[in-house]
DNA sequence: AGGTTCGAGTTTTTT
DNA sequence: ACTCGAACCT
């Protein structure tokens, strides 16, 4: 060690605690790092990775690290970039599971037999390969859910079982029907040149399986494997770390097994619990120093995880502040929660000066956002949603994905039949349909008859003009993504243009603000800011390479297609984040709240049976309550609607597994009457029940969300309620809640003409 | 051909 | 309450 290297390696340890420099500095042979929640887990694997170049003299290049996503992928370069130069962070390879298989298959695409063009399907094309299957099948759907059956096929691919060993592993009905239904999936597939997800893994698996010399390659360039939430692999992406980490043993994996929620999609815990036995003599370090949450947050959350019975012990700790009590929120029905949450974020904003952008709130499921989002907007409060795939989903920018995705892969059916006829050509249903039969029937691709569509006897002559001018322009855009000099950007106006896309946007009458129109504006220019990102990247690895542009289009799709939600999230915006529980794992605020805290959503009904998937609740609720660096509010409502229905609720059990010393229940200092928060102590309610009362005396005209317009007959506090009986327009006469009902006041003879 | 209405099913969580 | 697909109308 040269003594400037000496001075930096003091330099890259002289904030740590002991385990964490210890973990730094173990340069060689397997390492687990088992790292509570806050505990500079990411500081050690970035730290690490310094020590690596800077002093153990490790090239740049021989480094993999994965991450979650990759906006965790993103970060961690640049956080890296700090610690040795931009230009060696850039040759560092940081990226997803997802991601990094994506592109090894792309690069040994010709070994495997692969197209170079795959497309990758994401779950809305897979519902429609299965749905595809089963019409062939000719199973009826009602029967057999699509979501159900991908579901076990996917089980199924991350246990790497193929089609051919599920079939002669299942006995049963339900399984022999599956089984038919994989077969069909995975011909489709392969006839449309297309991989799913859980393909990207599986074909990377069989690729270091069955080419023993790509194998070596990699294990010779990755000599340094680093692995961030290990608790969250699969048993595809624990076969691909060790095999490429076989050789040099140098694997990392950082993880918490108590922030492991994704068992639901084939994560296996075991992977991170029996890390030892699959490499023996491994180092292990513990992190139990917590530097994020104060303690009552670390205190709420440790008392919690310890009621998880399948779980290893660790001591969490923290030297931070004892902080404010964690807040439990009881409110009267979604509304009200939303309005109290906002209320409570725009205190500690103006209040405490926490900022827009240090503040969070999560939720079990998505529906959720819904009120808490209108709320939000009300308020005037900034805000952003995290759901990466949000813009993509757009019908317009899937139009115009179909469209890339068709010229690199033309043989890939399912875009294809969905630009076929968008903007609408005159080719109609029934001619789609003649053209799959015939297809079908004759064992020809869709896009070779759709280059000649003379073949197609049952069309009539208009049709057959038609998809004929359609392959035609397929043709002319495939050439000049061959030849010409465009940059990314000019070809993708090139093709919405010629294909009238963009035609249909400007001249759709239901888009009066030209959103749409807008929206492909702005996915030309994140084309233009992926080339110009994309093409300094690689010069920076081979100066001499400059991409084609369909390497480009091939990069931009893939891109696309493995967003993830967290992905769109910017920091910097300065605006409350809403996001799901799932979606926050590896990030902090100062302040969270967590909202519908209670049975059927957190836990969520589907896991309360079972006590694998109910542990697994607790630790997503572990997870998001250890985002909390200094402020935590648990909410949640005695009525939500379900299906548009109002539904009593019960508390999350998890409530009760709460300290009392570290919360406080409904603060005192409530908002007001409307907008506040339920007090608890029961003469501010019956006082409350009283004002209520007099707010609807008989005789007043009142508006029910669910019943209409109706007259208070009779209106009674009792206790901490008020009861009113009321005659409704259309739905009779009903006693109701007054603190419950959402009822408005109407003024007589107002333009209702009451 | 293309848009519109009506009914059903819907809510886990995601790369 | 809302979205998606299928029959139905213009």
């Amino acid at each position: 060690m040269s003594g400037a290297d000496s001075l930096l390696a003091s330099e890259l340890l002289c904030d740590l605690n002991d385990p964490q420099a210890e973990a730094v500095t173990h340069a060689n042979g397997p390492l687990l790092v088992l790292a509570g929640p806050g505990s500079g887990k990411t500081r050690v694997i970035t730290r690490r990775v310094g020590h690596l170049i800077r002093v153990v003299g490790a090239a740049p290049w021989n480094v993999l690290a994965i991450t979650f996503t990759n906006k965790a992928a993103g970060e961690m370069k640049s956080r890296i970039a700090n610690l040795i130069s931009e230009r060696q962070a850039r040759a560092i390879t940081v990226s997803t599971f997802h991601s990094l298989c994506a592109r090894l298959l792309r690069i040994y695409a010709d070994r495997l037999g692969l197209p170079v063009g795959y497309s990758i399907y994401d779950t809305a094309d897979q519902q429609r390969v299965i749905k595809r299957s089963l019409e062939e099948l000719e199973i009826n759907a009602k029967n057999f859910p699509p979501a159900g059956v991908l579901a076990s096929i996917s089980n199924a691919k991350n246990e790497l079982i193929d089609a051919k060993a599920y079939t002669t592993n299942v006995s049963d009905f339900y399984g022999r029907t599956v089984a038919r239904v994989y077969t069909k999936y995975t011909e489709i597939l392969e006839r449309n040149r297309a991989m799913d997800f859980d393909d990207l893994l599986l074909n990377t698996v069989q690729l270091l399986r069955q080419h023993p010399a790509v194998l070596s390659e990699l294990q010779d360039r990755y000599r340094y494997v680093l692995i961030d939430e290990y608790q969250d692999t699969n048993h595809a992406q624990f076969l691909i770390a060790s095999a490429l980490a076989a050789r040099h043993k140098n694997l990392c994996a950082t993880g918490d097994p108590d922030q492991s929620i994704y068992g639901w999609r084939g994560a296996n815990i075991g992977n991170i619990l029996e890390f030892e036995s699959h490499y023996p003599g491994a180092k292990v370090v513990r992190l139990e120093q917590n530097y994020r949450s104060t303690q009552r947050i670390l205190g709420v959350a440790d008392a919690m995880i310890q009621n998880n019975r399948a779980r290893k012990h660790k001591t969490l700790w923290t030297d931070n502040l004892e902080g404010e009590p964690v807040r439990v929120l009881t409110c009267r029905d979604e509304q009200h929660e939303s309005r109290c949450i906002s209320k409570s974020l725009q205190r500690l904003h103006d209040d405490k000066q926490i900022p827009w952008g240090s503040m969070a709130v999560f939720y079990r499921i998505n529906s959720l956002s819904r009120v808490i989002e209108d709320e939000l907007r009300g308020a005037g409060v900034p805000h952003q949603i995290a759901r990466g795939t949000a813009f993509y989903d757009r019908k317009e920018i899937k139009d115009a994905v179909a469209y890339l995705r068709a010229i690199v892969n033309p043989v890939d059916e399912v875009n294809l039949l969905r630009i076929i006829n968008t903007p609408t050509r005159g080719i109609s249903e029934r001619s789609v349909k003649a053209i799959q039969a015939h297809s079908l029937a004759h064992q020809t691709a869709v896009d070779e008859l759709i280059r000649n569509p003379l073949l197609v006897s049952s069309l009539n002559n208009r049709a057959q003009n038609s998809i004929a001018r359609f392959g035609k322009s397929l043709d002319q855009w495939q050439r000049r993504l061959e030849e010409s000099g465009l940059t990314l950007r000019g070809f993708i106006e090139s093709v919405l243009r010629e294909s009238s896309l963009e035609e249909m946007c400007r001249n759709d009458k239901s888009d009066p603000d030209q959103e749409r129109l807008a929206n492909l504006g702005e996915l030309v220019s994140s084309a233009q800011q992926f080339e110009q990102e994309y093409v300094f990247e690689i010069q920076l690895g081979d100066e001499d390479h400059t991409p084609s542009l369909n390497e480009l289009l091939l990069a931009m799709l893939e891109r696309i297609s493995l967003v993830s939600d967290v992905d769109a999230v910017d920091p910097d915006q300065g605006a409350v984040t809403l996001m799901t529980l799932h979606a926050a794992k590896g990030l902090e605020f100062d302040a969270v709240a967590i909202i519908g805290v209670e049975d059927g959503l957190l836990p969520h009904q589907r896991a309360r049976e079972d006590e694998h998937e109910l542990e697994e609740e607790r630790r997503l609720c572990f997870v998001g309550i250890t985002r909390a660096m200094r402020y935590l509010i648990l909410s949640h409502a005695r009525y939500r609607l379900v299906f548009g229905q109002s539904m009593p609720t019960i508390p999350s059990r998890f409530l009760k597994e709460l300290p009392e010393n570290l919360i406080e229940f409904n603060k005192p200092d409530s908002i007001d009457a409307h907008g506040g928060e339920v007090r608890n102590d029961g003469r501010g309610e019956r006082a409350l029940a009283g004002k209520l009362a007099g707010e609807f005396p008989p005789g007043s005209i009142v508006r029910h969300p669910d019943f209409g317009l109706g007259r208070v007959l009779h209106v009674a506090p009792m206790g901490a309620h008020t009861r009113a009986r009321i005659t409704f327009n259309t739905a009779g006469t009903k006693t109701l809640i007054l603190q419950y009902a959402r009822l408005a006041k109407v003024e007589e003879f107002t333009e209702d003409g009451f």
